[in-house]
DNA sequence: AACTTTGTTGACACTTTTGTCAAAGATTTT
DNA sequence: AAAATCTTTGACAAAAGTGTCAACAAAGTT
């Protein structure tokens, strides 16, 4: 149904439309493996013309993966770049990460597998990213932890934490759907309550 | 080098090993979808022994998948099955997991991928879990919340909260370890720390 | 030691997947 | 509207991966 109709030509870009339906397909579905075939099928197009505009499913995979690194990056910069309260920023960073996890749950995913699996284009693949931005929430961190209000530990530390609460029980709701013995609306409420209950573990005294 | 020395017979079966080895290459290497060639080549054997031990490749990695499983909730019903303290029985799931995860950091993630995109086998793969002693715990867990030691929150987002700590970060750590700007040294004292960090954010006065 | 069973091997066939290319169809430019 | 350019398509070739089989080798049994 969401598949292009066949020679529906230039009323939308195909090439965009291609890269769009492949990061759906990669990230929010989960087929980081699809074949051409099967990319193409999902984009409603003809498999010739992903080597047409990309050259490889290679070069395709990159720029799908390039165009969600810079949107999640860009995100991320959003909420530590601003000049809320620690307080908001962290659950800025809860909540826009959530959302993108929801999304996109398997973008984090193909970070760790292919990533380290696939021996090349380690160094290009990643730059460090929001060096100052980071820096300056460290600080902002410890300066909270020594008026006692988060626990103490390593801002590094407290900043992956962040990350590991809200991500990890993401990517791993299919499977706790399975092995944990509640009903789809036990599971639901009790997701809903995370959000909360991260913010509360993260901040003593709120 | 690790590689059987050809012809090499009896000596170690062959069934064994090729299960062991390829459940370092699955679930410690990464190589989730190694082909059968390369599994043969990574335990040392001909490609053709997969098939005559195991029938078909998918049939080895349900076998390795299998044991993986089984050993895992061995060791995680060893520390809930216990009649330590509930802080000792979350130090212990810390201590244990991070021990698992560490050796097999990709075992979680086939969880996810491999489980989701693979319509078929969903049932049979994962049989509910340690229920006795999960519901055990969380009256546990829900005692220490109401005596003030543990911030309040659902039990099972708690034990989720444990996992996710662990976990998530040992599995980005290839990630982190590139786009953090940091000396392998300064990582590594990082994550030595977490266990620490992670156990007095989880139990407040201690 | 002959026989049987178990283990190992290389060759082959089959399937899946990727990428190329020439031809056909559309769109834009002149 | 003719020419040039861009887009789409099906057919083909090449590569990679999986499983089968018959033959050979080793170990165990009688």
């Amino acid at each position: 149904m969401s598949a292009r109709a066949a020679g529906n030509l230039k009323d939308v870009n195909t090439e965009e439309h291609i890269v769009a339906q492949a990061k759906q397909l990669f990230f929010a579905v989960g087929k980081l493996s699809a074949s051409t075939q099967e990319i193409a099928d999902f984009a409603g197009v003809k498999r010739t013309l992903i080597n047409y505009y990309f050259g490889s499913k290679q070069k395709l995979f990159d720029r799908a993966f390039d165009e969600m690194r810079y949107s999640f990056n860009a995100s991320l910069s959003e909420v530590l770049g601003s000049i809320a309260s620690v307080y908001d920023k962290v659950a800025g960073l809860i909540d826009t990460f959530t959302t993108f996890m929801e999304q996109y749950p398997y973008f984090n995913i193909f970070l760790i597998t292919e990533l380290n699996t696939t021996k090349k284009r380690k160094k290009e693949i990643i730059q460090r990213y929001q060096r100052q931005e980071l820096e300056n929430f460290y600080m902002e961190i410890q300066q909270e932890m020594d008026a006692g209000n988060i626990p103490k530990m390593d801002p590094f530390n407290y900043y992956v934490n962040i990350f590991s609460l809200v991500s990890y029980p993401i990517i791993m709701r299919p499977y706790y759907d399975r092995i944990f013995n509640m009903t789809k609306k036990e599971m639901d409420s009790m997701y809903q309550k995370r959000k909360q209950d991260i913010l509360r573990l993260l901040f003593i005294n709120q």
